[in-house]
DNA sequence: GTCTATATATGGATAGAC
DNA sequence: GTCTATCCATATATAGAC
């Protein structure tokens, strides 16, 4: 049926999805490659579909990666959503918004078992840091040495999620969330403001 | 006890070393039951000795976990060092040392197979960062909220450990020792001073 | 009810006998 | 090198005071 040479247009034959497809190949190239690595045109053809086609399922590749892991949340998606309230307070409004999200039994436990299973996977989780939240923090608050104070912000934030959600470490797993934005809070905004 | 009534005294007859088989022993009770869980008397049960030998051999709990992770150094051990230097700017000469021991390879190496393997035994290092560690910094700094602070401070050293060492993530693995004391060692600073 | 005191158990560390 | 005995700190339980 289909002309040689061009592509078919019009909906798949084969029984298969097309967005299964790009999220089942999604996965083996994050997971192999990590989330640098692995790029949109290499899943879409792993999909057998057109790389528009991924563009227009999932927005994003980011949108792709939290939907492959079944993330419940894009955290680059949260960042820009705060960044547009304005910069001031942020370092609260952001660890705020961290406690909420992961304190929620529903939205939290597939990011704790995603945190679980990363330092086996280490590639996927550096490039998703560096290039959707600390790129996208260092822009926003720009200055002197604006990436390495993105990125402190990031290990800070990271050690505290590790240390609450993963590793259950008292006092920090029990603290109540005011606590923690009371002490922690300042960090973050020090980093961002370059003090 | 022995059914005799008194247990014998003198080298093991059965040619397995002590010491060997508590640590083998300590290897199986720590990962089963973490370190707080595992108990010494536990432990030289398992071994066939008794419990004052695993004190006479490892010296403290502490020093029995560090050599059955073969750990090539004892974090409690060089935090009572650098306390006993005083605590003035206790936050940039413990981010300091930090960074010394885990970049140096030989000593870096070990450390970060085993944070690697973590997320598979939390309560192991759960234990230790709680019993070790924190109650450790907790008490040489007092004040109000002292727990938390100290566990900021652990939140803070992880994050940064796991990101340089584990994940590998950029600008924070491949920068300069000092640029990280300057920018984090305040923050430590911060938590045991209680702003 | 809450708070304090005392009892009891557990577990780590040490000194000294053998 | 190995074991006995003991000490000390912590955690849990129970009883009585207020």
């Amino acid at each position: 049926m289909s002309a040689a040479g061009a592509k078919r247009r019009g909906p798949r034959r084969d029984g298969v999805q097309a967005k299964e497809a790009i999220l089942a190949a999604a996965r083996e190239q994050f997971a192999e490659q990590g989330f640098e690595g692995a790029t949109m045109r290499a899943i879409a053809a792993a999909a057998g579909v057109d790389v528009a086609l991924v563009s227009y399922y999932f927005g994003s590749k980011s949108g792709l990666f939290v939907e492959s892991l079944r993330l419940p949340v894009n955290p680059a998606v949260a960042i820009d959503t705060l960044l547009a309230e304005g910069t001031e307070d942020l370092g609260r409004r952001l660890l705020t918004r961290i406690l909420q999200v992961w304190d929620e039994p529903a939205t939290g436990a597939p990011l704790v078992s995603m945190l679980r299973s990363v330092s086996s996977q280490p590639d996927l989780m550096r490039g998703f840091l560096e290039t959707e939240l600390i790129s996208r923090l260092e822009r926003a608050i720009g200055g002197p040495d604006a990436e390495l104070r993105a990125a402190a912000v990031v290990t800070q934030a990271l050690g505290l999620i590790f240390a609450r959600y993963v590793l259950r470490v008292e006092p920090v797993a029990s603290a109540a969330p005011e606590e923690l934005v009371a002490l922690i809070g300042p960090t973050l905004q020090r980093y961002l403001d370059g003090v």
